[in-house]
DNA sequence: TTATATTTGTTGATACATCAACTATTGACT
DNA sequence: AGTCAATAGTTGATGTATCAACAAATATAA
């Protein structure tokens, strides 16, 4: 009668919250016919949310390998969502912008976003929800 | 002075805990001299744990595709930690069980584990510790 | 200025996630 | 028995994660 999931430990449930999320997103895209991934919509937001953007600070952001950031911006850019625009200042880096394209994912993914972010914290108290950051917080940092 | 983390949401934070204890935990693994993926131990565990488990169940029990069961297993097997052997009752489906060089993976890595796992919940009460599990699983079934 | 170190981004190799298509086997139904 | 559906596992295609090696540009220091 016990909960098996519970007796698993923490590390297998953050895991398996975490895919379960990731498939809901793509669930809820491919039934408004948005053809995205969440990864390549974090870097989405990303950008919209500050362009001019270089890949290193995306990478920071997002918490992703450069490597992984690279192929992303490529797809995205392969997509026209996205354009890399070579900078003066620093030959190295790109600054990064949302094409009218990528804008439009922008105001079309938003809300379905807000949607899923709410569904997830249903029925759960607000005291619940802070008390999941902090203790997400701890651990990461008890991980550094 | 804020935390930016926090205001990216819960969502995103999963994913950035999650990723962070799969680093960590390798680091660990590496620093040990030990050569296993995560994911491959999952399903090391999971074999010593039940002897004779089938990939559907192994599926089920760690959340993977099995179509990424298949290809573990694959590797594991290449490796020489676990085995598949036929079944009589079921042409369709292999016992899997653990060689002794999965057994002696499964005796080195547990006490690593079982640090990891309570170094990250280090200065976190047990009554948060319950939340969290709590929380997890309500945000599960609300994306259900 | 020149030599050296650091930074930004890319590429290759390997592993895992997801989805669709497929085989072989078993189960269910008439 | 014979047909059809469901199940267990595999394979291919594409995308992402991680690590190492690398090029190009910039920063630092002698």
């Amino acid at each position: 009668m016990k909960n098996i999931k519970l007796e698993k430990g923490y590390i297998h449930q953050l895991k398996e919250t975490t895919k379960q999320l990731n498939r809901y997103f793509q669930e809820i895209l491919r039934q408004n016919g948005v053809s995205i991934t969440s990864d390549q919509w974090e870097l989405v937001k990303c950008i919209g949310e500050q362009e001019g953007i270089n890949q290193r600070e995306i990478a920071g952001i997002t918490f992703k390998d450069p490597a992984s950031v690279t192929r992303i911006i490529d797809i995205l850019e392969r997509n026209g969502a996205v354009k890399r625009e070579s900078i003066a200042e620093d030959r190295r880096s790109y600054a990064l912008y949302l094409t009218n394209t990528g804008k439009s994912l922008v105001r079309k993914i938003t809300p379905l976003e807000n949607e899923i972010t709410s569904k997830g914290l249903n029925g759960i108290k607000k005291h619940d929800q802070d008390k999941l950051t902090e203790i997400l917080s701890k651990i990461h940092k008890n991980m550094s």
